[in-house]
Formats: structure tokens, sequence, C-alpha cells
DNA sequence: CATGAATGAGTCTTCATTCAT
DNA sequence: AATGAATGAAGACTCATTCAT
């Protein structure tokens, strides 16, 4: 019994990782379903079976990101005290993010190019509470005085959109690293946590006060 | 002749806009051709024998609407002197821009989402000419003892993709008004001069010496 | 043992009246295995164990409701003497039949429609018995100068279609009640009874000499 | 301009009459939009570029057969004065129908069977429209004094269904000719007239005052 | 006996693209 | 240049049937 149960398990997971990698790779109306499966090495129909269809595996897929995602940020945060440390703490929640699931990038921009057409509500619900996150933060700073009062939600678009658009655009500066200019690629290769300070320096450059 | 020759030029126009609209709602694998068709009000044989292919509309739209971006850049920042200025000309830049081709933010994700399989080359030129831009910015103002030295492709992809992803995520944010907090649809409805002063602030906090 | 046995007929009996079901109502190509298997509260696998494929099922189903019914209606019949008796009585068979097979009409329907396409051949005697008895029927009433001399099949099957048509048309009649005149739908509600009374006027008028 | 005209038409008249057949051998869950193309010799596109889904399809071909039927016979019963005459030719006209649409039978067959799961409204019309016909000529004979006052809905459903199940169950009988008994497979093949004269016979026995 | 997972061959439907006129 | 018909290759989803436990 444990092993069917295990089997399944495993089947399951097996099936919503190769739908993560095929839905950032082509979005939603781009990924096909037979390559998730092929790619999962699954029969097409277990996908129903164990999931629904392509809506409900979609769902699924950016719930399990997502909401994972806030989870960790929430903890992330809320185990500092002080606001620049609460910030910092969102940041490098946002890289440790990255590392575990790179291709939630991708997976945010289909989802945003498309107007959340596909958006479910509890992923929405998700974002919500990043969102809510940062705008406490930012709250909190200028109660103590210590942050100029700056809409958080650009703040944090700010934050999210430079780091996307930086990661997803990689792969286009590499091919045309020529006309980008050397730093471009040489930036391109740089591993995630120089983007992450340079980032952070920025925000709290234009967070703090004088 | 003439006639023709400028019918003929109304009905590529119509085409090409219909589907710019439609890509920039779709993206490339959502958008049908027979929509397109549809709302140019042209037969859908016209595409084919006009311009080509789904992929050669889609590349040609794209060359459309970044061709003349890159060049009203450089002249709107080299028309200031000071790189304050300039560095507010440049934002400003990216705003008119915006309301030129509000279609804009949308392609472009498609584009970094698909990891800019479908970007022409001549574009690529264009988007590095644009890096290229505030890159002399940011150096001149350090030279001149104003800006600290910052990374000016982090700084240009935080404005761009803030400033992206807040468009975007318009439509988004205001069905799911509820759970982002009122806040959200109350900036969401913002015209777009209020964004970019917000990210104008932001950025210059930033790179200016206290 | 005798408690597996019990347990299996059991649940051989919930597989087949679940089957007869839903057979009925969609006939063979619209009935799911599925379907049939949750009805009967049985695992899908359990059908192909004890039964068999969807064929075999549809089989034993179609003989399981067939199989009886020519015996009782012989019973019934042969209990009067008299022609016009006897006539009554196999009309009054079949509402009875109907009554205890409610089921029936639409089973043979759908049988119909398909050509008899999986007719067992058992089933098959069973009808050819009840001609017989309808014909012998005739025969006696016309050899008695009580009945004009009808063709029993053409007789037999407008009692059997006008009645099957009747009762399975009843749900169209509903839905459509407003097209069909008000008094479809009176009619449509009424008692089994009343049907026969009126089938069995106009068969026996139509048979008795002036 | 007229050759696409001619074409086109053809190409329909191909789908819908190939649709008619398979519907009539299949019922609608039965049917295969394949087969119905290769039938139509017509690529199975053009099914819904011309007509529309299956549902479609289906609802175009019943009305096409129900309509014709419901007008004609209008036609046919107006033309004659007298209640016996109109009976007539009502019955007669079914004769005709059948002539002209050997596979009504069975559509219908298919739909009462299915509860009339997929009958579309325009078709449930003509049905309805055909019953308000016989209606009107049983009320016209018993106002006369001619007719007893039968149920104009059973006397109809037992003409209709005995002429359907009779010649449904055509196959059937010549399968199983020897446990049905000589008489069943002559009559089955005797000519439709042949059993029309019969069930006329019967339902004006029925019906006519002594 | 019983169960839930797995499979493969369909089945409807769509869509980019081409052809004939 | 323009149109409407035609095509073929997928695409999502389903379902009868079997397997492993």
């Amino acid at each position: 019994m444990n092993v069917q149960e295990r089997k399944k398990q495993a089947t399951v997971e097996r099936i919503l990782f190769a739908a993560l990698e095929i839905f950032a790779d082509s979005g939603f109306e781009g990924a096909r379903i037979d390559e998730i499966a092929d790619r999962a090495a699954v029969n097409k129909a277990m996908i129903y079976y164990h999931i629904g269809d392509k809506n409900a595996l979609y769902t699924r897929v950016l719930h399990e990101v997502f909401g994972d995602t806030a989870i960790r940020m929430a903890d992330n945060v809320n185990r500092c005290a002080a606001p620049v440390e609460k910030m910092r703490a969102y940041i490098r929640s946002i890289g440790q993010t990255l590392e575990k699931h790179p291709h939630l990038p991708r997976i945010m921009m289909w989802e945003l190019a498309s107007g959340g057409l596909h958006l479910p509500e509890i992923v929405a619900q998700d974002l919500a509470s990043i969102i809510g996150l940062i705008r406490s933060i930012i709250r909190q700073g200028h109660r103590q005085g210590i942050f100029k009062k700056l809409d958080p939600l650009v703040l944090h678009l700010m934050v999210l959109g430079g780091i996307s658009f930086y990661r997803a655009g990689n792969p286009v500066r590499l091919r045309y690293t020529a006309q980008m200019g050397e730093n471009a690629a040489e930036n391109g290769n740089a591993p995630l946590t120089h983007l992450l300070k340079k980032v952070e320096k920025i925000i709290l450059c234009a967070l703090k006060h004088d």
C-alpha cells in the first residue's frame, strides 16, 4: 500500500515538474500536454487521471511555486526585527526563491503578459500576500523614521520586474553579446548573488533617509 | 497605380495594427490568424500574400513597435546637459514611448517570456543602444561626482521591468482588487505620469550621493 | 464460502442493475463503464472480472430483461378462454411487464435503432414466441367469427411500438410541453393503465366484427 | 461565382447525406465525424467550416428530414376535405415520407431512446406540428359524428411506432427468420404499401363508428 | 476478490496554410 | 489583388481495457 502511495506521489511529482518546465518555456498556450507527458515519462492519460485538464495542471503548478514562495518570504521577513533587515531579508528571499524555483520569473512573465488570463485565484492570493508583506515593511520603517514613504507596490515591482527582466533576458543577451557591449554578457553570467546585492543597494539607497 | 499602392499600404497597415493588438493580448501562440484577419477586415489569405506566415507577421510587428523607440530616447536625452536632467529625460522617454505604443510592455513581456525566440536582430540592436545610453548617463554623473556608480543594466531593467510589470499587471490587480488591498486598485488606475514620478524619485534617490 | 458466494452474487446483481439503468438511459455507445461501476459501487475492474467486457455486459443485461417476459405473457394469455379476453390479457401483460421492467421500452428502442446489433439469439427466440402467441389468439378469434383477419405482426408492433413510443417519448413531451399542446403533457403524466385501456379499446375496435 | 456556389452546395449536401446515413445507423454517440467526412468524400474540417460541430450537424440533419416531413404531411392532409380521407392521406404521407427518407424511423428511435437528449428545439416543433395535425383530423371527424373520440396522441404513436418498429425490426427478423416463423420474413420483405394498407385498415376500423 | 494506477487507441475540434477562381 | 473553399497535421481530452499489488 505504501509502495503504491509512493509510486503515485512520484508520478505526480514527475508530472508537476515537467509541467513547470514546459509552462515556463512555452507558456500556457504554447505548452503541449503530450510533451509534458513525455518529459515526465508518464502516459498522457495519467495527467488527467491524477490532476485534471490543462487548466487544473497549470493551477496546481503555479500554486506549488507561488504558494511556497509566499510562505517562505513571510517566514524570512518575520524572523527579522528592524525594517532595514526585513527589507534585506525580503530581497534575499526573492533570491532564495529564484534559486529554488529558477522557472518562476518566466512563469510570472507569461502570466502578466496574458493579463492574468489563466491566473487562478489561489495564486492571486499568494501574490497579494507577498505585496502585503513589503507594504508592512515600508510602513514600519516609515513610522520609525528610517524610511521615506515610497509606494510599496512600485518598489516591489521594480525589484521583481528588474530581477525577472534581468534573468529572463539572459538568453537574449547571450545571443546578442556583440550588440549589447561586453558588460552585458559579463553581467548576464554573473551569479545571482551579485545581482541581488546590486538591487539591494539600489533599493536601500532609495528608501533610507539621508 | 498610385491609388492601388496607397490601398495596398492601407491594407498592410490595418493588418499590422490588428496583429499588434492581438499579439499583445494573446502572445504568439495564443494569437489566431483568423482573428487578426477579421479585426483588420481583410481576407485571411491576404496576410500571407502581403506579409507572409505567422512568424513573418510577428517579426514585422515587433520591429514596427521597437523600431523608433531607440531614436526618440537618444534625442530626448541628448537635449539635456546635466546628468540628473538626462536621467529624468530618460525615464520620461520611456513614458512617452508607452503613451505612443501602449501595447509595447506586453509585447516585450511575451518576448522575454519566450526567451526572445522571435526577436529580430535589428530590434536587439535597438535595445542595446538604449542600454548604452543609460550607461553613458551614469558614467557622466559619476565623473561629475553627482552619482554613485551603479550597474546601468540593473538600473535600466528595474525601471523598465518595474514599469512593465506595473502596467501589465493592471488588469490582474483590477480583477483581484479584494485580495490585493485597496491601495492596489487605487494605484492601478493612476495615470502613467504618477507612476513615472515615483520611479524617477526612487531612481534618483538611489543614484545621487548624499 | 456460502457467504462469499452470496456476496459475489450481490455484487453481480448490483452491476447488472446499474448497467441496465445506464444502458437504458444512454444506449451502448453512450454508456460509460466508469459510471456503471460507480453506480454499482463496485471497482471497475470487477466488472471485467465477474462479467467481461462491455459487449458481454450489455448482452447479459438484455437477456436478463427480456428473459422472463415471454413466459409470463404466455401464462397470462392461456389463463383466459375467449379470444377477446386473451387479447385483453395480452395487452395487460405488456403493461405488467413494463411495470416490472420500466427500462424495457428504451432498451428495446436502442436495440432496434441499432438494427439489433447486440441482440442475443435467446432473446430473439423470446420475442418470436410472443408473436406466435398473438398470432394464435387472432387465428382463434377469426375461426370463431369474432375477429377480422388482421396481420398479427403488424398488430403486435402497433401495440408494442405505440406503447414504447408513448412511454419513451414522455421526457421529450414534458420538456417541450409548450410546443406539443396542453394535451400532450396531461396525457404524458397519466398512469400506465390509462394508456393501456386506450390501446386496448383501439385494438379491439379494430379487430372485432361490426 | 456560380460555380463556387454550386460546388459549395454540393459539398454541404454530400456532408448532410452522409451524416444522415451514419446518424441513422449509429445514433449520435455512435456516429464518427471521421466516418461522415470519409463517406462524404470531404475533409473533416469542412464539416466544421460549413456546418459546425457534431451537435450542429445533427440538428441540421434532423431538421432537414423532419421539417420537410411536417410540411408535406400538412399539405397532403389539407388537400382532402372529409376526415376519413384526411386520415388516409395522413397515413399515406407517412408512407411517402418513409419512401423519401428511409432513414427516418431509426433516427427517430435513437432520439426517443435517448429521451430526446440531442433533440433540437426546431425539430421538436416539427414533431409537435405533426401531432397537431392528427389531433385536428380526429376532432373534425368526431364533430361530424364519423369518428369515435380516441386519443390522437396514442393513435399517432401507434401508427408511427408500429411502422417504425416494423421497419427498424426488419434486419433483426431477417437474421432470425427461423425463430420468427415463415410469416415474419415474408412480411418483412413485403413492400411498404402493403404495410400501410394494413395499418390504415386497422386505424380506420378503430376510429369509425359502427 | 478487490483496488487504484496505467495504457493506447481513438474522438472531437482547431488552426496555420494553400488552392482555385 | 481578393475571396472562400479546402487541407492536413496537430491538440486536448476520453475511455475501454489491463496490470500490479
